[in-house]
DNA sequence: TACATCGTACGATAATATCGCACATTTCTG
DNA sequence: CAGAAATGTGCGATATTATCGTACGATGTA
């Protein structure tokens, strides 16, 4: 009956369902939840009960629903924590000599997920979050992975891409995408403008762990108005040498 | 087998369980976790590939182990999402009002977990860590915390707490800390002095809920030397202010 | 070269979670 | 305020499900 799967064990499977449903909604009960899954409410009932012993899930004293548990928080700040921590003075310093917002990201399959993210204080509202997902096509950060990976891996992902536009400026054709990774992968930095939110550029260099393959990206993000051909020369230059010095210092993967 | 079971989903639970020992180690291995847990090779590396299926765990292409995947990064960001966002902006005016180290925590049990903290500039080093737990007795924000609920559940917890002493100044006395809580109950805030580490001394004022209960707290931290009673004073004043403009923005819970 | 350890795979057995039903409580509605 | 609907919760029987034992190839070590 199940849609997909390998040799997965179900119960588990079906409680990180359970908890990605919190995604989108802050407080569910029992029986919302069995009828997002399509689980039956005592099966539901059972799952969520364990995950609230195990304080993934909690109840509200309140309204008598649950939402998202302590231990999950927890355990999330360990998630790449190394990284966070190397990484996190590296970006409070491009802060300080920018004034532009920065950020560190991470490879999912097609994806990129923000881990961090510092504002500059003259920052205006830019709609990155936290633990956020984003396309690669369309951000400086996953131009940077890509042209940060092996040739043929590369092509793998742009080939499996969906290049869905989110400005009239995003690209649309993998040839001419796959054009730019190479020289890309030249200058080590990638670019990007407006091709995400209109009036935002933003410019990234990769990290690479010891296979020598990107896996992660630091960039900085500002107003188009602000971010001339100069400024992100410049920017370019110093997150080349930061991103080469976060990798040696990380000392594995 | 099971050490301790109510009506729980044991897979589920055993998940849970290696997650958890990823809390210590960065990296782990199949067998290792099986070691670690008591489990069959082949019963944890159903479990570990389930969990690696769902992005909860991840293997590293260099060194073939396993460790924490971005999902359970993004599911975290999700946890006390609101009480963040609402709280956050209140904890820069602190800082940046004093000068010192603020911290937002939550009740869990008999401990508190941190869950923002935003550095003073100035600050020295100050070993709070995100995602961290302490237990109530010994920090401000935790006897905030108690002293903001109903008086049977502040005396329960008092009754299961470990008192344990980190330094000379930590309270060991039940009696004492229950006539504290009191006194700090009719105060609106909590002090703790160089009870947790030496040299360091803190504020804090609880949170409330619908019920009003108290379930989280708000602290300003620094050097002893610093934290004079009139200074104490100024910023209990304020902090009495914004904990109960951040309870009433919460609207809930 | 031989040995140890690791990750991975598969099938049979036995334990396990699921389903269906039922009840108490709360929330909605008229 | 009363009746109705929906919710959270509990329990047992069945059949699905996860676990265990065993085994193999790959990697690393002596």
């Amino acid at each position: 009956m199940a849609l997909k799967s390998e040799k997965n064990i179900q119960s588990v499977s079906r409680a990180v369902q359970i908890l990605q449903c919190f995604e989108n909604n802050e407080e569910l009960g029992v029986t919302e939840i069995s009828r997002l899954l399509g689980l039956h409410k005592s099966t539901a009932f059972g799952l969520i009960t364990t995950l609230e012993a195990d304080k993934l899930l909690e109840k509200s004293e309140v309204t008598g629903k649950y939402r998202l548990g302590l231990e999950l928080f927890r355990l999330g700040t360990k998630v790449n924590a190394n990284l966070r921590r190397i990484a996190v003075p590296y970006l409070e310093r491009l802060v300080s000599l920018y004034q532009e917002t920065v950020n560190l990201v991470v490879l999912d399959d097609l994806s990129v997920v923000y881990l961090e993210k510092v504002d500059s204080t003259r920052s205006m509202y830019i709609n990155t979050v936290i633990g956020g997902k984003l396309p690669l096509h369309c951000t400086a950060v996953g131009k940077a992975i890509l042209s940060g990976l092996p040739p043929a891996e590369r092509q793998d992902k742009v080939e499996r891409m969906d290049l869905c536009g989110l400005t009239n400026n995003t690209i649309r054709d993998k040839a001419k995408l796959l054009a730019y990774l190479e020289s890309a992968a030249l200058d080590g930095y990638a670019e990007e403008s407006e091709e995400l939110e209109l009036g935002l550029t933003c410019v990234a260099a990769p990290l690479f762990n010891h296979l020598g393959k990107a896996f992660a990206a630091v960039s900085v993000s500002g107003p188009t108005s602000r971010m001339n051909a100069a400024f992100r020369q410049e920017i370019c230059e110093t997150l080349i040498v930061m991103t080469k010095e976060i990798s040696r210092k990380l000392g594995h993967d």
